[in-house]
DNA sequence: TTTTCAATAGACTTGCCTATCTATTGAGAG
DNA sequence: CTCTCAATAGATAGGCAAGTCTATTGAAAA
């Protein structure tokens, strides 16, 4: 897997949370079982996107989970962030600690091929590239 | 991390003993300590490369591991496959089972966008490419 | 004010990937 | 034939991410 259970559930909830819009607040538990995330779960993700600031938490009665920033305000990359990936904690594949460009290890030129790639997707994509996207697909996050 | 922990070591081990080149049989235990993997650990991963074709093994005196392929033809994804890595079973990060380009899920056409620069990468890149790339740069396996 | 709803907090459990340990098998050297 | 070396096998342990459970906090509705 590319990225840890964490991060795919992240993602998941943040493109379901863009795709509800902005009228009313979704519900912890109806995002749960829309995006397929166990419900506790969710709560502890979404806990960290309220942190981050990329979303707005409503406790109580007709309370639950509004985006607090525009689509295309918020990349992949700080939703991946916010769920605890740390992209500079990404060691080389050799596992070797110091390994930078001027002063590379062995597997260095071929990983990094690999991570840029990774990088110019986490950057530049948008969860307004997602809504796009995605805007003629329904919802099938039920497995 | 982009791979497990395994798939590291893999790519590591492969890496050298492609570079310790064919004269004479590696010992499990020197290319361990030379790739800083676990050394039993090592083993393990070698045994799959082995049952894969890709390494010869010679038990007792003087033996150890040898390539028993030449490093253009041996691809990243062969030995991503051999430690278990297996591309088709990294689902849609929607976690949507059935998930494919005739029918996707909502995160669909982002998720693919890197899904196709990881195959490139995975399926383009051989030993022979690491081989060269990296035959400026002296072994850094230890952290 | 009371009731109900829903997020939050944190302790606890589970499960799997890693890693280690202890034999055993097999091959060459002497 | 025996000794030593090194891979192989399988059982066992460790550690961390993932998932669950229970109680608490906070806000709106009645």
């Amino acid at each position: 897997m590319f990225l840890n259970q964490t991060s795919h559930y992240a993602l998941r909830a943040m493109t379901g949370l863009v795709r509800a819009g902005n009228s009313k607040p979704v519900k912890s538990g109806e995002l749960a079982e829309k995006t397929d995330v166990p419900s506790h779960y969710l709560s502890k993700i979404m806990r960290k996107m309220v942190e981050a600031g990329y979303v707005r938490s409503q406790k109580g009665h007709g309370g639950g989970f509004v985006m607090n920033i525009a689509p295309e305000d918020l990349r992949i990359i700080d939703v991946l962030t916010a769920s605890g990936f740390d992209i500079d904690e990404q060691p080389c594949v050799f596992g070797w600690e110091m390994c930078r460009n001027e002063d590379p290890c062995p597997l260095h030129p071929v990983w990094k091929r690999l991570k840029d790639s990774f990088n110019e997707w986490a950057y530049h994509t948008t969860f307004e590239d997602i809504r796009r996207e995605s805007q003629d697909i329904e919802d099938k996050f039920k497995r």
